[in-house]
RNA sequence: GCCGCCGUUGCACAGCCCGGUAGUGCAACUGACUGUUAAUCAGUAGGUCAAAGGUUCGAGUCCUUUCGGCGGCGCCA
């Protein structure tokens, strides 16, 4: 008798085998001779059956949805049961009998959201977390690969990134501080010791925002990188978003199959991806929208069909500087323009926003005083350029937007376990 | 921030337009059934119709406000 789990079963590793099995009751089918048990583990579900005759009825008559159990029975292929394997049960030990379980086939998006503690045992759920966590090693493995250094940012913060509308603040003792909304001057400073440094951590944005893209809380993988220009950043990010999408295709094939997800669009990215300015953008989005200038920001709708035109990841880069961040560098002979990048995929826009940082600290000083930011408040930021300034880039890549389109999700919620939203955030 | 939709039993919904006894399915409970695929069949029980106010002889239904939820845009990753 083997302890086993329930894929080594599906994969016919164990056919005609005593085995055990420890999981829980997924679905019960009750006859008036005969049981159907279905159990899940964190690796699949498989059948059992348990008839009238055998040791265990009573057990399995007890047993409720959910409940908890190790049982022991003997693996066998059969075409009659669902995943074509099923165990014969022979003894079963209930470890924890189930109330009532609250989730059934009825359930709307509402219920679901409120049961998020329960429904996490969903199969949709575990299939989807394994593969954000396949996503995240390859995206380590990656930065590894390219000899970056995984660094911890602080989550307190005390001066903003991005606009100051958006921080959450709270009460630190007796003073107010912010939740990070980007680790991105903090991998600057760190940048001067290690040179390419990256991390995966938590980005949070008190945007009121209520569509299926947004997060109040949400992954950020983040990279920044000492004497680079916008050519390495671009070079980098697509070979970061081909090798995840590689190394996930070719390590999930069956959970995006089970979740009907499209494998062969992951399959296709590929190096090199199309490049565009944010000029050719405007260029081409100019006959669908006559209103967008020169000057105007990219809305959800232009990125869109620009996304729809490309079908696969592509870059828009040279923003104007006007609608970019304090730190974006310009370019010298035409400072209106930015070098700054965004990664856009079909359906959900922006997944990446990167550019060159700027290293000269009066041109930086000048830039937050255009943006009304005190240069006071980011001494330690302006140190950077006064000791040994280099010229550097970095981006910041929406991990739970990634999955979403890698997934054909239909909400970043199902892409993160306890998703916060300006609505919910329980449990 | 702007706009739209929704709230009826544990769950999913109908009833609302056109006011007049609160309905169905699932789950629960009782029973039937040798192979089911979130089975099927028979039965039982389950309701402050989100809340408050208004109109009316009479409000789940019409009006107002509030609360809660979902989504679109804006903002962003």
């Amino acid at each position: 008798m083997a302890l086993v789990k329930i894929s080594q079963i599906l994969e016919g590793k164990c056919t005609e085998q005593k085995v055990t099995v420890r999981g829980w009751v997924y679905r019960k089918r009750e006859g008036k001779a005969l049981i159907f048990l279905v159990i899940r583990d964190s690796t699949g579900v498989i059948q059992s059956t348990i008839k009238k005759d055998s040791p265990c009825w009573n057990d399995a008559q007890k047993l409720t949805i959910e409940s908890s159990l190790i049982l022991t029975g003997t693996a066998r292929e059969d075409t009659r049961a669902p995943g074509g394997f099923e165990i014969g049960a022979e003894a079963i030990e209930t470890v924890g009998l189930a109330e009532n379980f609250p989730i059934s086939k009825d359930k709307s998006e509402e219920f679901i959201r409120d049961m998020r503690h329960l429904w996490l045992r969903s199969r949709k759920m575990n299939l989807v977390m394994k593969v954000r966590a396949e996503v995240l090693e390859a995206a380590r493995e990656y930065f590894k690969k390219q000899t970056f250094t995984e660094v911890s940012p602080p989550m307190f913060i005390s001066a903003a990134v991005e606009g100051g509308s958006t921080l959450f603040a709270l009460k630190y003792f007796e003073q107010e501080l912010y939740l990070t909304q980007s680790s991105q001057l903090y991998l600057e400073i760190l940048m001067y010791s290690l040179e390419n440094v990256y991390c995966i951590a938590p980005s949070f944005r008190a945007e009121k925002s209520r569509t299926i893209r947004h997060l109040t809380e949400y992954w950020h993988m983040e990279g920044e990188w000492a004497f680079a220009d916008m050519n390495d950043l671009m070079a980098f990010e697509e070979g970061l978003m081909a090798h995840i999408c590689q190394t996930v295709a070719a390590k999930c094939e069956k959970e995006f199959k089970e979740l009907g997800a499209d494998i062969e669009k992951v399959k296709a990215v590929k190096t090199p991806f199309p490049r565009i300015t944010y000029k050719e953008a405007i260029q081409r989005l100019k006959p669908k929208n006559p209103a967008l200038d020169w000057g105007a920001d990219l809305g959800y709708e232009d990125e869109k069909v620009l996304a729809e035109d490309f079908g696969k990841p592509f870059f828009v880069y040279d923003y104007p500087t006007a609608i970019k961040a304090f730190y974006c560098k310009t370019y010298k002979d035409h400072p209106e323009v930015a070098m700054s990048v965004d990664m856009m995929v079909p359906r959900i826009g922006e997944i990446s926003t990167g550019g060159a940082r700027e290293d000269n600290k009066d041109l930086l000083i000048q830039r937050m005083k255009e943006q009304g930011l005190k240069p006071e408040d980011y001494e330690w930021y302006l140190d950077l350029r006064r000791y040994g300034t280099v010229p550097h880039v970095g981006f910041g890549m929406g991990l739970e937007r990634l999955l979403v389109w890698m997934l054909d999700l239909e909400n970043i919620i199902d892409a993160i376990p306890f998703p916060r939203t300006t609505r919910r955030f329980y449990p």
